[in-house]
DNA sequence: ACGATCCGATCGTATGGAATG
DNA sequence: TCATTCCATACGATCGGATCG
């Protein structure tokens, strides 16, 4: 029977160093009822019969785990390391915990593949082996339904509103892209952004649109363009045919912002073809991670969302939540991290 | 007291319905020691309380868990994401227990920052929250020497050779390779390889010079290079010198095998830069997933490892182990998928 | 004798209260 | 009185054995 745990238990310590249970717990968990040197003793017996405590009597006995969960909604799992969103953000969590010994469990939101299934909860948080977690991306219908009425864990959501909630500041963040092109004197700005259905994408064409009104921006109907993902192929060919169209008129635009480092890739890729100088005749920047944007050549000039301090923030606030204290900003948006290097320049003419 | 359970136990489920508790886990669970109508009725009562049963209390009773593990060995967290192998690893396993129901929990091995500190055993793994676990990538000595010696739960090894293990064929894919290039016409082969201190990459180097031998292939010693991936930007702009040099001769290479995508990009984009046609002139190849072949322009050809597989194997094996059957092959080496689209073609004089 | 039902012990840990010196 | 030490119990689900009609 090799699944037969054969795991040292409190018991066997305390019959090998000659105490009580309850002495090899005290002794283990530092509370003071226990003298130094039994102390010291039972822990080298402990030590020397490599103890491990049983995690699920210890979660069973205390009514509360110490760990955090992570529940991500709304992603396809073939591509979830590709999402620019999810997978940093699982990344960033991973790194969070690790970096403060907190303990987690990242589990993934099942999505009802017709609508009369019954809704399956996610299995550790409801199964009460988190004490809390945060809730990534868009939770469809039934899932919001029951964490709102059936789930009595605190939660706190990444980059949807929600009660509690943080997410990246898009709107502000293309905004701002848009305003450092024109301090470098581009005038002739396009952006090609994403499916307009995700909060992230219609903010940031918000910001862009806002720029255009409060700076000196010359723009064309076909400069703001969607560039449609899915499947990548095509979306990489579509960016292409754009490209190869409004970069070979005379009032080409000088800088193009572009939802995506692959978008971004194809739009360099193209203007090279057509002779044209990356950055000094255009400016590419890419929506993506540095090292997403580090694996093109040249080095793409990229906007990345702060998921660290995303994840940070959610967390604080998760675990003045788990404290029982009040949390003063409920919710939060975070500004992204701008990297100007290789593929953006002043404008040449 | 916002963190008490507050959750439906059997007991209370018994005491709504009118039956013991015991009752009430017969009926859940199906074992066919109660009548179908009380079964029915408990179900309902069960339903309408919203039970979901204490995962920690079910571990702990029948002492075993149902979940699987997976421990991350020798990744740096920063990229875990943009590991061309542990992301992509990582993945498939989510995948592959999401399509199984089978409950899992992923890990990362915590490496001895200096020699002497106490080793660290996986916590859930050694916490016993998991029957069995995947061991990913490269174990550190203390490490190796803890689940050889003080471990007692059954697990496979995933990349690295242990007394189970499944990895990627990487000597055979690299020869294959330029078995495929040879037969399209292509004589003069260059190979950007990684570093060999990472056996993957010193076996693909194997398979190159295996290659040479047994097939037609024109070498230059400056044609088989390595190229330093960390930190990226110098990796990219060492490639890019690279292909300056090498390009630009008048019998330059007229196919480049690359580890790793961007260095497949930045081939790519230095050829274009020369007036060199990709794929009629010069033809690329890159080790990497088909998401990032797609997210380049042209879509890049690539050898992806096919680690769906992999993981599938392990996962048998595994579960084999588990069930306290014999495993005929206790290791395997897995093929990679070669996808030829877009920037491989014969070459042209 | 047999199906349906229930009791009680059990897993490993944590802790308040009792007993020891 | 006080510092140590230990006992009994509880956490929630499971399952062998006992009970009932």
């Amino acid at each position: 029977m090799s699944r037969k745990s054969s795991n040292v238990t409190l018991k066997d310590i305390a019959a090998q160093a000659g105490v009580s249970h309850t002495a090899v717990s005290a002794a283990l968990h530092g509370t003071g009822r226990i003298s130094d040197e039994k102390r010291e003793h039972i822990l080298s017996v402990a030590k020397k019969m490599s103890y491990r405590p049983r995690l699920a009597a210890q979660m069973l006995r205390s009514n509360r785990t110490g760990h955090l969960g992570m529940i991500v909604c709304g992603v396809n799992l073939t591509d979830l390391m590709d999402s620019g969103f999810h997978g940093p953000i699982v990344s960033s969590f991973i790194q969070a915990c690790e970096e403060r010994d907190i303990r987690y469990h990242i589990e993934f939101a099942k999505e009802a593949v017709n609508p009369d299934d019954d809704f399956i909860p996610p299995a550790y948080f409801s199964g009460g082996m988190v004490d809390g977690a945060l809730v990534v991306g868009y939770c469809d219908q039934p899932f919001a339904h029951w964490l709102e009425h059936e789930n009595t864990r605190p939660w706190v959501s990444v980059g949807e509103s929600a009660a509690y909630f943080v997410k990246d500041n898009s709107e502000q963040n293309v905004y701002q892209v848009a305003q450092h092109l024109v301090a470098l004197g581009h005038r002739r700005i396009a952006f090609l952004h994403g499916d307009v259905s995700f909060d992230s994408n219609e903010e940031g064409l918000h910001g862009f649109e806002r720029a255009c009104l409060d700076f000196p921006m010359d723009t064309k109907s076909q400069w703001v363009h969607y560039i449609p993902m899915m499947p990548r192929r095509d979306g990489m060919h579509k960016t292409a045919e754009w490209a190869r169209t409004c970069l070979a008129e005379s009032d080409r635009p000088t800088a193009v912002i572009c939802k995506g480092m692959g978008v971004a890739r194809a739009v360099v890729s193209v203007a090279q073809q057509l002779q044209l100088d990356v950055p000094h005749q255009l400016s590419v920047i890419g929506f993506g991670t540095q090292a997403e944007a580090e694996r093109s050549y040249p080095c793409m000039a990229h906007i990345q969302p702060d998921y660290p301090k995303i994840v940070h923030q959610a967390l604080y606030i998760l675990e003045q939540r788990l404290a029982g204290r009040d949390v003063a900003n409920s919710s939060s948006l975070v500004a992204a991290n701008m990297v100007w290097q290789d593929t953006v320049a002043p404008p040449q003419d």
